[in-house]
DNA sequence: ATTATCTATAGATCTATAGATAATGC
DNA sequence: ATTATCTATAGATCTATAGATAATGC
């Protein structure tokens, strides 16, 4: 029985012993709660609205998860999942190192945008799980800023962005995946002043500006 | 009876009438909340904690503030008031737009690292404020991305900067700002990798190639 | 027999206040 | 008399589980 080096996910025990219903009752119930958490926060919601809006009892929310964090682990994962799946699909390589940064970092801007929502819920409820949780979520953030460290290094390598030490090249990528954010917990400002386009507009072009810069 | 057109801050009612009273226990009852907050969050930490932690009895601490929340606000407006004199402790003009924006910068960013914790329980937990609350606190934010507004404003007025409309120095001051927090919110990562220091020095040149390219 | 689900509730909070007590100043 | 403080607790939760019930498959 091989074991995976590199455990990416946290397993939450069930007292359910059917997989695909596993699968089935905690996709109901993440949704159910990530509407919930995101309207009220993890600790104003209670475990029987997040049983009663997922569409069972609260008796069966506990065969599905030993404790009311496991729910908020169960949702900071789906969200990063999602995440990673809209990126992975929104990204792609394009024939110059530019381009594909700056496309890149729009398709990403565009995300965020998507998942505002759940991007605030990430920043304001991580800190409520246990440090065992966070340490997994903290990894699902640290893989979403990789793809943009392999970009920007890609166009080092290539010799179209400026040569810069892998630790600039990590900050950048941080500086990226930051500005997505901001989109999203600066709102109040922002978007009363840019749209979209507006905002990916002048951020692309500041980043692009550092990498290619003299 | 002349009413301040721009109200910055809200008054909490209390029920005890002597006002020196009132502002001696509100800072020791502010103090004790901001470790208890930083440490276990605002939905953990008990009425009854705050009121032994400030060093009187739960039914004092309730003729100070008229419920929890009340205590949350003191909290967040305390800690953007600390922020702010230590900024214009640190912050001061020089001859040239460059120097002015980039020991500002400097500045701003160790006032960050100072305080760390107290930004990261602003992010958390501005959303467990009632609307109205809120609305100062981000009040006090957008008092704080104006220091830098001002600073790039003054740099393009004088040409030291390259022209921008009004909007794209909002943007880049808003940057800044983020920035700072950022220094706090993915610590880790980043204390991994950087100094302080090391830190200031990439984040200013970014910025400053950005405010004098071409 | 086994698995999944439900109802009912134990047990443990926690906020906010009522009413008693102590301290201060006329 | 007035102001400030304290003790004790009402009243309202909320999480998690025990034990009963229903559904499924041998």
């Amino acid at each position: 029985m091989a074991i995976n080096p590199e455990q990416t996910r946290k397993s939450i025990p069930t007292l359910v012993k059917n997989p695909d219903l596993v699968r089935e009752k905690r996709t109901q119930l993440v949704d159910a709660a990530v509407r919930l958490f995101i309207s009220k926060g993890f600790h104003q919601t209670t475990t029987r609205e997040i049983a009663k809006a997922a569409g069972f009892s609260i008796g069966t929310l506990y065969e599905y998860i030993a404790s009311k964090e496991d729910v908020l682990y169960l949702v900071c994962d789906a969200i990063h999942d999602e995440m990673q799946s809209q990126m992975d699909e929104a990204i792609r390589t394009r024939s110059s190192a530019r381009d594909s940064l700056s496309e890149s970092i729009a398709a990403y801007l565009r995300v965020c945008d998507r998942m505002q929502d759940s991007i605030l819920l990430i920043y304001r409820e991580t800190a409520s799980l246990i440090p065992d949780s966070q340490q997994y979520v903290l990894q699902n953030e640290a893989r979403i800023t990789e793809v943009f460290e392999r970009i920007i290094g890609d166009g080092v390598a290539s010799g179209d962005f400026v040569a810069r030490e892998s630790k600039a090249i990590q900050l950048m990528a941080h500086n990226i995946v930051v500005l997505g954010h901001m989109w999203a917990f600066r709102r109040w400002f922002l978007h009363e002043v840019f749209t979209i386009d507006d905002y990916i507009e002048q951020q692309t072009s500041l980043i692009m500006g550092e990498m290619t810069k003299d």
